[in-house]
DNA sequence: TATTGAATTCTCATAATAGGATAAACCAGT
DNA sequence: ACTGGTTTATCCTATTATGAGAATTCAATA
């Protein structure tokens, strides 16, 4: 990973970086020896990051993420619009259609699921809010990516060229401009097999009211199922909930 | 608050302290007159938190908190073993009683709603995942606390007394190990208009393999409404899944 | 109860660097 | 191109973070 420790102070953050889906417990002593400080200094780390409620400690003197991460999450969906007026048009699309129902949106950098209703059967079984997504595979991305301002979105491909070849993209910016305005003329975008080889999405934009692209909701299920829905019946249920959303967004 | 800033390190951590409910945006130049620093060392704080995901930049030159803690959120979640056994149970419990459900749990000296499955007439509107709870008022807390090693519970009640007395507590040691003790054996506890006026709760604990509490799940509803429940029926149904849960818990 | 061994904190001198003041660079909106 | 506000860079000094080792807690054993 990125251990650009140019300083004490992203040092001691750079501690959060160590954990993932993969390990959730660290101990100090492997903490210390995983950022090259000594023990006192990691101590001195997971103390200060569990007084402020980022770590806590937990059996065996391992220590894992602490509870301050989830209140700060709390604060974040309180403020999020997307779910204040979402979630009631996703219950009613997955009451629709049986499927499961996503939003997504780009945070920063970052794109990621912030939401998910679930249908009867869901498809996509444990991946709930904050899943990272990859920027260029996938239906919600492609929704999102397509609705940026044109200058963020060369900004963008700037800084991730090797992605685009690798999902197969065109390199060159104008046919990767032309790519994602089609996306966005047609309002919807429907991927199959993109992301994971067995699940189909459609999606749709979520915009502000000032016209600026706030996200995507979408529309989840198996290549399988997806292969017998009429998607020119299912994609302006989308839009129409996307439309109906985005007219509640601030 | 508390703003004991001993150290370069909390101190830049002490500007997460700022985001709240009440305040989920703050510019560079409010957060560095917040901490008494300078606008440059501000802006190096909100840099690294950003480079580090805790903070985004969002329009007008604001910062809000940022992608990576809903990322590490997820994380936690996956690795709940209360989430991870007790959702289907949670669901069940809905469906049968069509009350809120919810699960709490001890975070170090925090307590916590960590999910919650809403019935189909929500008594308690928006309150989700990550709401901070008083340590001593409620059906959840009591029946958490009552599970604690009788150490802990010491140890607890000493450096919260204030809280103690305020939610007419016994003060002295004694009288509260006894009132703890007797929610213990009853094996729930209902609270009725404790924690909020209008709503009332049945709590349960849950358990760890090892016999250590893991936390409560309980049934929510309004005060008229639990008047009208047959809670000698309420309360093993609320037990069992209880103990349905704590059975799969490592 | 005493004793071990590991985990955690303390002490302190020194090197590292965080901080402030000022200036420079950026950037969006006229 | 200009202007205002926003953000970063430069530099020097005082602050303080750090490592080595000792001291202390703590729980679990004998």
């Amino acid at each position: 990973m990125n251990d650009k420790a140019d300083s004490s102070l992203s040092r001691m953050l750079s501690v959060l970086d160590l954990f993932s889906d993969q390990c959730l417990q660290w101990s100090a002593e492997a903490i210390s020896e995983a950022l090259q400080v000594s023990l006192p200094t990691g101590y001195r780390y997971v103390k200060m990051l569990t007084d402020a409620g980022l770590l806590q400690r937990s059996a065996d003197a391992q220590f894992t993420l602490g509870p301050r991460i989830i209140v700060l999450d709390h604060f974040i969906r309180q403020a999020d619009p997307i779910l204040e007026n979402g979630i009631p048009f996703m219950k009613e699309l997955v009451a629709q259609t049986g499927l499961d129902c996503v939003v997504s949106a780009l945070h920063g950098q970052q794109l990621l699921d912030t939401h998910r209703e679930l249908g009867q059967a869901p498809a996509s079984l444990s991946y709930g809010r904050g899943r990272p997504r990859p920027l260029f595979k996938g239906a919600a991305p492609k929704v999102i990516l397509a609705g940026l301002k044109t200058s963020m979105l060369h900004k963008l491909s700037g800084l991730h060229a090797g992605e685009i070849t690798e999902a197969g993209l065109p390199a060159d910016w104008p046919s990767l401009r032309r790519y994602y305005s089609q996306i966005r003329k047609a309002g919807y975008y429907l991927s199959n097999g993109e992301l994971e080889p067995n699940l189909a999405a459609l999606a749709a934009p979520l915009h502000h009211a000032d016209g600026n692209i706030a996200g995507a909701i979408s529309l989840v299920t198996s290549v399988q199922r997806m292969a017998v829905i009429d998607v020119t019946k299912l994609a302006p249920l989308v839009m129409r909930a996307a439309k109906d959303i985005s007219a509640r967004m601030p």
